[in-house]
Order: C-alpha cells, then sequence, then structure tokens
DNA sequence: ATAGGGTTAG
C-alpha cells in the first residue's frame, strides 16, 4: 500500500484507500482521537484533501462528542472546501441550533462558486423553520428549485415542514400535493402540521387517507389528540391502533403516558406502564421521565420512586422530575433531601432543578430554606436566575405573609418582571387582602397577559374583598369586552379506568340524582361534626351564573360522592381539578375524609392535597 | 440527510 499517496489519487479512489495510518479514522468517539489524526493527516500533507478532511469535519461538527468551532477551524484552512464539507457543517450549526450560522453558510457556499448538492437543502430549510426565517426560506425554496431538487423527497418533505412551521399550511399542502412519491414521513408532516396549528380535521382527513400507516403516523394523530385536550379521541385511536396489530413504540407509549398524565389516570397510567415492561419497549431516559411525572401528577409518589429508584442511571431530567413531584404534594423537607442527594451523587442541579426546589419551599412555607437556596443557586453553581425563579420568590413571600419583600424583590429584580412574576405577587396581594399593592399592580399583570382570564379573575377578586364593586363591575367589562370567559372549573375522578368529568351544578351524568343524594348525605354528615359552609369565594365571585351555583353542589363535591358512592370502604378517592381547589371544598374535604374514614387526594392546579382524617396535608397553607 | 416522546414557578 502506497502509505504517502499524493491527495489527488487519493480522492479519485474515493473512500477505501487511506494510507494505512489513516485506518480507523471513521471509528474515532473522542476528539482526543481525532486529534491524533488530525495531526497525522498534516504530516501526510493530506490537510487540505477534502476526503479525507470531510470525514474528520464531520465527526466534529455532528458527532455528540465532537467540537463543532473545532471543526470551522478546520473547514476555514480549507483552500477549497467542496459541498459535502459545507452541508455537514451546516447540519453542525442546525444542531446547535445556530440559525444564522446556517444561512451565512449557505450564502458563503454560492460566493465560493460551490455547487450546492440535494442534501445542502434539508439543513437549510430545517434552518429556516426553527429560527423562523420565513423570507430566508422562501429564498431557500426558489433556490432549491433553480438547482433542480424539486423533486428531491427528502427536500419536499423539509420543504413540507418548513412551510407547516411558518403557518403556511396552504403551501405545505401544494408541496404535498405535488409530490409524485409521498413516503410515511410526508404523511406525518403534514398530520403535525395540521395539528400544530389546531387543524385537527385536516390532520384527521389526511391520517385517514394514509394507505399504509405507520406507528409514527398514529403516533401523530393520538399526540395531536392529547395536545389539545381531546383524551377520548387519543384513547380510542390507541385502542384502534392495537386492534389492529400495530406495533406499539416508546413514542405511543409516551403520548399516551401523557394523556394519562393529564387526566389524573393513574390505573390507565398504570396499564400503560405495565405494557411498555411486557412489550419490551426500551426505558430510555426520556420515557423512564415520562412514566415517573405520570405517577406524580396522578397522585402516587410511591410508585414514582419505585420507577426512580430503580433507574440505572439517572439522568438530570428524572432528578428533576422527583424533586418536583415532592414538591407538588408539599413535601418540601423531602424535596431538599433529595436535591441534597442528588448533588452529593455527582448530578450537576440546572436552573429547572431550581425551580423545583425553590417551589418546595413555597409550597411548604420554608421561607429562610428558600431564600439560602436562592442565593446557593448562583454562588454554588453559577445558575443566575430566570424570571421562574424570581417568581418561585415572590410566590414564597407572598404566601407566607411577607408582601413587602416580595414587592422589594420584583422591584430589585435585574430585568423587567413578566406577567408570571406580576401574577404570583397579585395572587399574594389577594390572599392577603393587599388591596393597595394589587391595585398598583393589577393593570400591569393584565396588559402583559391579556388573554389570561385568570388574571382578571383573582384582581376582580381582590376588589371585591375590598367591597370596591365599581372596580369589579369594570374589571369584569374588561374581561368581558375582550371575549375572554372564566374557565369553567371541573373535577375529574377515574374509576375502573374510566375518567369522569364533573361541572359544578352539572346534571349530565347518567347517575346524577344518586350522586346528588350523596352530596346532600355527605354534608348533613359532616354538619354534625361541626362544618360550616364557607361562602366567602360565592360573594366574590365575579361571575354571575356561578354565583347562583349553590356552594353545596361544586365540581369537586360531586367528584367526591361519585367516588364514595363507586368504591370500596378504605379505598383511597383520586380527584384532578382544572382550577385551584376553593376555601369552602378544602374545608368540607377535610370533614368528609375524617366522616367517611377515607383518604381524599385532590390534585388542584397547582399542588396535591391529601386529605386524611380531619387533616390536610398542605396544612391549609395554599 | 427528512416525521413522532420527558423534567420548568403562579
Amino acid at each position: 500500500m502506497a502509505s504517502l499517496a499524493p491527495a489527488s489519487v487519493l480522492a479519485a479512489q474515493a473512500s477505501l484507500c487511506y494510507p494505512k495510518s489513516l485506518e480507523g479514522l471513521e471509528k474515532c468517539s473522542t476528539m482526543a482521537e481525532i486529534k491524533q489524526f488530525h495531526s497525522q493527516i498534516i504530516r501526510l500533507g493530506l490537510s487540505s484533501d477534502n476526503d479525507v478532511m470531510g470525514r474528520v469535519i464531520k465527526f466534529c461538527a455532528v458527532a455528540e462528542s465532537g467540537d463543532l468551532r473545532y471543526a470551522h477551524k478546520m473547514f476555514e484552512k480549507m483552500p477549497h472546501p467542496d459541498a459535502f464539507i459545507y452541508n455537514t457543517l451546516i447540519r453542525g450549526y442546525l444542531q446547535c441550533h445556530l440559525i444564522r450560522e446556517c444561512i451565512l453558510l449557505y450564502l458563503q457556499i454560492l460566493q465560493d462558486s460551490v455547487t450546492p448538492n440535494k442534501f445542502t437543502f434539508p439543513s437549510l430549510l430545517r434552518a429556516c423553520s426553527i429560527g423562523n426565517k420565513i423570507d430566508e426560506g422562501r429564498q431557500a425554496h426558489a433556490h432549491l428549485v433553480k438547482f433542480g431538487f424539486e423533486n428531491d423527497g427528502f427536500s419536499q418533505n423539509n420543504l413540507m415542514y418548513m412551510y407547516a412551521s411558518f403557518h403556511s399550511l396552504q403551501e405545505a399542502r401544494r408541496v404535498f400535493d405535488n409530490m409524485s412519491q409521498k413516503d410515511a414521513v410526508s404523511w406525518t408532516t403534514l398530520i403535525s402540521g395540521y395539528s400544530q396549528w389546531g387543524f385537527l380535521d385536516d390532520a384527521h382527513e389526511v391520517f385517514r387517507s394514509m394507505p399504509e400507516k405507520t406507528s409514527a403516523s398514529w403516533n401523530a394523530m393520538i399526540a395531536a389528540y392529547v395536545q389539545h385536550n381531546f383524551f377520548q379521541e387519543a384513547f380510542s385511536l390507541f385502542d384502534e391502533m392495537r386492534t389492529e396489530k400495530i406495533e406499539l413504540d416508546k413514542f405511543v407509549a409516551a403520548s399516551m403516558l401523557s394523556a394519562c398524565t393529564a387526566l389524573g389516570a393513574l390505573e390507565q397510567g398504570r396499564w400503560i406502564h405495565g405494557y411498555i415492561s411486557k412489550s419490551g419497549i426500551e426505558f430510555d431516559a426520556k420515557l423512564s421521565t415520562t412514566i415517573i411525572d405520570m405517577y406524580c401528577k396522578c397522585g402516587s409518589l410511591e410508585k414514582a420512586f419505585e420507577v426512580f429508584n430503580g433507574l440505572p442511571s439517572k439522568g438530570i431530567s428524572s432528578w428533576n422530575c422527583m424533586i418536583g413531584g415532592l414538591a407538588m404534594h408539599g413535601r418540601g423537607n423531602a424535596a431538599i433531601e433529595l436535591f441534597k442527594k442528588m448533588e452529593k451523587q455527582m448530578a450537576a442541579p440546572d436552573d429547572i432543578t431550581f425551580v423545583n426546589v425553590l417551589s418546595a419551599c413555597a409550597h411548604s412555607g420554608l421561607v429562610e430554606e428558600g431564600r439560602y437556596y436562592f442565593r446557593y443557586m448562583a454562588e454554588f453553581h453559577g445558575i443566575e436566575p430566570k424570571s421562574e425563579h424570581f417568581g418561585c420568590m415572590v410566590d414564597l413571600f407572598g404566601r407566607a405573609g411577607l408582601l413587602e419583600e416580595a414587592r422589594k424583590l420584583v422591584d430589585e429584580m435585574p430585568f423587567e418582571p413578566d406577567a408570571g412574576v406580576l401574577g404570583a405577587l397579585l395572587g399574594a396581594c389577594k390572599v392577603h387582602g393587599d388591596i393597595e399593592l394589587g391595585d398598583s399592580i393589577g393593570e400591569r399583570v393584565i396588559e402583559l397577559d391579556p388573554n389570561n382570564s385568570g388574571r382578571y379573575v383573582i384582581l376582580a377578586n381582590l376588589y371585591a374583598r375590598a367591597g370596591r364593586w365599581d372596580d369589579v363591575a369594570k374589571t369584569r367589562k374588561l374581561m368581558n369586552d375582550r371575549g375572554l370567559k372564566k374557565t369553567p372549573g371541573f373535577s375529574m375522578i377515574e374509576l375502573e379506568g374510566i375518567v369522569s368529568k364533573f361541572i359544578a351544578g352539572g346534571m349530565a351524568h347518567p347517575e346524577a340524582k344518586e350522586i346528588y343524594a350523596m352530596v346532600d348525605e355527605m354534608l348533613e354528615q359532616i354538619k354534625k361534626m361541626g362544618y360550616v359552609p364557607d361562602t366567602d369565594c360565592v360573594l366574590y365571585d365575579i361571575d354571575e351564573d356561578e354565583k347562583e351555583l349553590p356552594l353545596r353542589y361544586h365540581s369537586e363535591k360531586l367528584a367526591i360522592a361519585f367516588g364514595l358512592i363507586k368504591t370500596r370502604r378504605g379505598e383511597t378517592i383520586r380527584i384532578s381539578k382544572n382550577l385551584r381547589v376553593c376555601k369552602d371544598c378544602h374545608h368540607a374535604s377535610k370533614f368528609i375524609s375524617k366522616a367517611f374514614d377515607r383518604e381524599i387526594i385532590v390534585r388542584d392546579r397547582n399542588r396535591f392535597h391529601h386529605f386524611r382524617n380531619g387533616e390536610c396535608s398542605c396544612d391549609d397553607y395554599w
């Protein structure tokens, strides 16, 4: 073998014929190895050879353990880099979401008079999608046509993806319709594109007319339903998929798990978990985290811990998820202990970890600990607090009644507080009746988040508490004028795998009569124990319809009654709500847990309440 | 080289 063949010969002989000393280049897995080869290459005088250097640059630019800056440096030293090298580099920048660089490289390719090939456009178009570069994307489309790749399937699929991401679904559709060879990716991309913008009917139509569905296309449709809260449809599509004997993969499993999470459907979630174990679907880091999250949010910390403890190696998301789970259940100290364990096991925390730790402190009233970790994250981990962290701190102080400190923190933030931060402060004002402060920030919150009806409701409630009915009316009018409606509250309960949903005063349930009778019985019993209805939330409610509904038939009470009817003595009753639990329901639930000797676990918008023997795990701190 | 999944305060 000629160990010193000139570069031109090497290039002509393509990939098979390196000098012996370059054997193994393809198998590099670390930068250290590749750098050794690079110095070999320089010694052999091949550092301008596109073929050899292309391989080196490819590793550096796109491999997991690569080094994009190093790739770029080598690229700059190439006298005549070819299209492959350009493409590879664009792909590298794309992976890092450095969109400007992708586009600049494309411009450079033209300047260098190198002809782009069909591999150039998929990455370029994808870059335009991610960076929402609409003009550039259209130009790229024009170039693609000019260079004659209009009929390249990969480019067409990426065009569809791009136009869908630009919200130009008609153009995505036009590309699709013009394709002579549609593959599974083309169909699936169109389904997801429609779904992304809420056109579920179109997505469904495309899905139905797809000739040979793959698991990815099933999943695209299932995920579409889940994301838009059509859980029933998601479950029935899932069933259909199983009857058609399509093999379920981890993506479908993940989509279904998130449906269970949203519904609080523990039994269903368990079933999917069991199915995954049986079917041999691989428990990768993402799927494990999804499962842990499902158990946390469906109210079973025990099962979540079981899965968490069984993980062979714990990724940062699993830790974050578990800490967040403890936070949500009001187990602040346990969350902090787990965080310490995480640090000991050398898993470096990130900003999300601290959101969870701080929210754990907030939910448990651990003010000193919260203060400590807020400083600690920057000082020991170099993580500068973001708006989420300020939000947690404002919530922590606000909930604890330290409104002045909360306000001071907002004033001293190094950047403009967003709706989240101010909203937390407004919420605290409502809880503690600080009209003056609430009045001063309420308008700002609404200005920053004008389409969130919840903001108006809180402000109106604050005014109502102060008896400022003119302001209540003004706020309500503003909300109505903007076409916003108060989010209707509902409660869900899953029994034998079926989720029932209740709204306050609703009669739609086939067993409504029995349920209402049970509510009456419940209230009868607990009144004997000293329960007195708390009518505060009725008085303050700004929604007329809601105001007329008797407190006693709030959705949560209906769901609990249904649970009492349908489950055996001693069984835990689990409820999920879309809003926060109201004061009266909270009060009543404590009594009910004692009167009927049941543990009642309620997930509200923010956290869990475990009612047991007349008490709640939140200690009335919420 | 292109499609589908996870953790984030109120």
